[in-house]
DNA sequence: CTTGCTGCAAAGGTTTTGCATTGTT
DNA sequence: AACAATGCAAAACCTTTGCAGCAAG
């Protein structure tokens, strides 16, 4: 713990996350970072992310079977499109804070919420009229 | 749809997942049921499963890179430790119902809602004092 | 009988790991 | 100089799939 050297890969791919407002996976950032560094390794990507999301820098959760990693930690929630499979970005901070509170208690002490909505996307329900 | 048949493996698979309280991988199911069917298979366990789950008849949902179901199909949300990894059911309709309405809109038809909270159980909490 | 379901084995895709080397501190 | 981090390749892991035989309707 704290004896972290930032290398110019670690760098990279935080820099590249925050600048993003996607949820890419693994491979998308290992593509994305390889523009500029074309020796970096998968493994590397990986053993990265997990890191930083180990360290609450970067959030990292799964959607249908792969993770997917998300530069933006401040507490917001998440639509996927059961249709096209888009993922997209809900700012509700309330909600959140809303679902919090309702369960602290003497039973259970939560220190974060995922909360994810399935269903479809404006786009898509436009094409299923 | 609606053609399928009751096979003795996906009953008791059924049978299996409404009887307990926990959310077994499909391993675990795999497991459970081989002490009656010593023939099955993991893959047979794998297909029923996720057609149990698409017929809305069980949940599906993904814990750190597995699948986790459940044959409690009733709106109710999850806790999950981050210490001891026990994932414990939350049964508070309302929330779900609540978000749900939050995020209703013009630009998103949510279905469904997944909450998990992270943190940590009552016993941990003890053991960390 | 029809054809959906099974067991078996093999393949698939994502993520992790061992090891020698490199590069931060 | 230490040792954390990397690249490479192989392994591990969970899940899916093709196919021939079986069995539910």
């Amino acid at each position: 713990m704290g004896k972290n050297r930032m290398t110019s890969q670690r760098l990279k791919i935080l820099e590249y996350l925050r600048s993003v407002k996607t949820h890419p996976t693994a491979e998308m950032v290992y593509k994305a970072v390889s523009r500029d560094l074309p020796a970096i390794t998968l493994a590397t990507v990986y053993r990265n992310l997990n890191l930083l999301a180990e360290q609450g820098q970067i959030l990292r959760f799964e959607i249908g079977k792969e993770y997917r990693f998300d530069g933006d930690t401040c507490c917001h929630q998440h639509f996927v499109c059961t249709k096209c499979g888009k993922l997209i970005d809900i700012f509700n901070k309330k909600l959140s804070e809303q679902a919090m509170k309702s369960v602290d208690s003497e039973e259970f002490f939560p220190k974060s919420v995922r909360i994810i909505f399935y269903g479809t996307c404006k786009k898509c329900k436009k094409k299923g009229e």
